[in-house]
DNA sequence: TCAAAAGTGTTCGCTATACACCCATGG
DNA sequence: CCATGGGTGTATAGCGAACACTTTTGA
């Protein structure tokens, strides 16, 4: 018999169980996602989300963390199921079900942390055709990233410390794909009170200086409690 | 060796995945959920979401349907995949990870339909300590149907074709867990455009004649296309 | 005839939107 | 000195929340 290799035994099939990760981050302009180039068939040489197999011992969320934390160097970013992939055919080896997080990472902590060569960012509209299911898995984690956004502010995870009033308004855009009023921006911001107005400036390269602002999660815990919706 | 029916051999440990359905339905005045009873070991005698072992030739959604009619009868309910549970020691037997569903159904679809005995509506807030983590998967079912209402006219789901406004009202109430002034809800629920007044009125029990309504789907399907969000 | 439930309308205040203005800086 | 970008303010319209009135029917 050719299968000693083949040490765990059950009554009924099982299928394989992984976890697989889009890591959105924003470079100030636009949303990227990172993608890992496959090495081995099938699909060798098309791009994919990171992520493997659960262990037995862990949960899907610590299966994330730590794919994560293996392929970008990643430590304690924000992740967040969002569905759960279960195509029979959705592998052709095998039948593999998927359990699909999104993260939201700050982009200049990746950067360098990755081990080179086989991650890349992409911009969302330049984003090949990926291996297996994950085109439909992309579409379905922006789709959720932007029902999210209404209920929390989780953009502030994919930005550093301390912003523009500018970056923010960009990077909303970039996920709700909408234009908004510079001013009415500004002035809805401002009102929600989650915002703390540093003394700092930064003139990033234009013309005027501009505020820093550094997000005040003590605020957003005191509002959510009174119950409050951002709206857009 | 003991194990002669253990058939299915994998080189690495494989979890065991089933699907839960979280079943809700509105006897016109409150949110109820249908439980089983468990019959044998373990939490054997307690409550439990009907659910079981996904098989190897469908997917969840597939699976999900199948135990919802192998349970209670119901035939296309409206199901949505809300949450994967993965925690290792969910289940004191083997690994089993469970994708959980919620149903949301028409009462009198269902009543008769459940194989009696063991199945059984339990209001809301009358729901005994259930089987496993299920009581965990509860609170999170409440808490996504709650998060869905906001973007789609779910609710209808789970009343009758032909309904009055103080049903649909209550309905609301009880998911969100708040109360409407009635007379702006209507005005709110006639201004959508979702509903159809029919002429046939009703006098339920109590004083003056109400008019029925009906949910209109395709009103509906313009206005998302449109883009448009329930606001309450 | 009175209380309870249902249908319709009115008013007020908030806020989202559209838009105007001033200030600072670099070419 | 002017074009560009940043910060702040104002007016209007629309909608949600609070509330009033009328009608019907059963006790």
């Amino acid at each position: 018999m050719e299968n000693e290799e083949l040490k765990y035994h059950y009554k009924y099939p099982h299928p394989s169980v992984t976890t697989d990760c889009v890591i959105f981050g924003f470079d100030g302009s636009n949303l990227k996602v990172l993608l890992v180039q496959r090495g081995i068939e099938p699909y060798k040489g098309r791009w994919a989300f990171p992520g493997g197999f659960l262990r037995m011992e862990e949960s899907a969320e610590e299966g994330a963390l730590r794919e994560l934390r293996e392929e970008t160097g990643l430590q304690g970013a924000y992740i967040k199921q969002f569905h759960t992939f279960s195509d029979p055919k959705r592998d052709p080896r095998e039948r593999v079900i998927t359990i699909a997080y999104y993260a939201l990472v700050k982009l200049q902590d990746v950067i360098g942390g990755d081990d080179a060569a086989q991650a890349r960012w992409f911009a969302l509209n330049e984003v090949p055709s990926l291996a297996f299911d994950h085109d439909q898995i992309l579409r379905r984690a922006e789709q959720e990233l932007r029902k999210q956004i209404h209920f929390e502010p989780i953009g502030f995870e994919l930005l550093p410390e301390k912003f523009t009033m500018k970056e923010l308004q960009q990077l909303y855009e970039a996920i709700l794909n909408v234009k908004f009023d510079r001013r009415n921006f500004y002035n809805k911001m401002l009102h929600l009170g989650i915002l703390t107005q540093l003394d700092e400036t930064v003139k990033n390269s234009p013309k005027k200086e501009a505020f820093l602002y550094r997000f005040n999660p003590e605020m957003y815990e005191e509002m959510k409690n009174k119950g409050f919706r951002l709206e857009f």
